[in-house]
DNA sequence: GAAAATCCAGACAAAATTAATAGGGAATCT
DNA sequence: AGATTCCCTATTAATTTTGTCTGGATTTTC
């Protein structure tokens, strides 16, 4: 019964209780993760939240920006010489090309190739 | 007067007083990078610290592992997923061949594409 | 022996991060 | 109306990180 797929509608109870996490903290992840337009939501009995994308079509780095803030290694301010800056810089890029060619849907795979828990979100 | 040239000596009071860093606080670094095999040492009147190899066989990824520790980007006892833990520790991996891959001299190359201010370490 | 310089262990505070908790408000279904 | 479920803001607590400072001890040069 994986949550993960595309129409599956679920509460945040449910989920709370399966993976063991404070409800009142799923929730405010899920709420980030609404906000970014990566779920969808319905209140009142028989609500919750589903994917509003296949998962071949949600990034990891979309959600990592979305709970975590943005991705930098520099500081904002950053005091480091500009040739470190530079170098930091392509290395951040690289991180992010690689963020943003990693779905949920590989990290899906992944689980399974594993053959161990079952994983949602 | 370059000191990543690796013959150069210079002390830690000289060194701290141009970057304007705390002298004690440099003082610390430069023992570490000691201890780390990447600098020598001599101690008394007319000492102080010189790179022990050439830039070009000095990594990035060398540095910031001695001063920072190890690159990790899951938490010690992670208690992600299989899946995600398998993703992240494929991004470290590309992470950690890119740090090893940038040297000391290709930072400073860039410093002087750049043509800003000149940068020692 | 005096001066110059590194060596070393530890204490400290401010800031940032992370995880969790709290308490109600608003919408929706039956 | 009442139950269910999401919505929203704020606060707390614990931990880690970062930068800095203290106070010497040791080695080397002149």
């Amino acid at each position: 019964m994986s949550r993960s797929a595309t129409g599956t509608i679920f509460s945040i109870q449910s989920l709370a209780e399966e993976e063991r996490i404070p409800l009142k903290f799923l929730e405010q992840i899920l709420l980030i993760l609404r906000k970014g337009g990566i779920m969808h939501s319905r209140r009142g009995a028989g609500g919750g939240y589903q994917l509003v994308r296949p998962a071949t079509r949600i990034t990891v780095g979309e959600i990592l920006e979305l709970v975590d803030g943005p991705i930098e290694l520099l500081p904002d301010g950053n005091s480091l010489s500009p040739g470190l800056t530079s170098a930091f810089q392509e290395l951040q890029g690289e991180m992010q090309a690689w963020l943003t060619k990693m779905t949920l849907a590989d990290v899906m795979q992944r689980e399974q190739l594993r053959g161990a828990v079952s994983f949602d979100i």
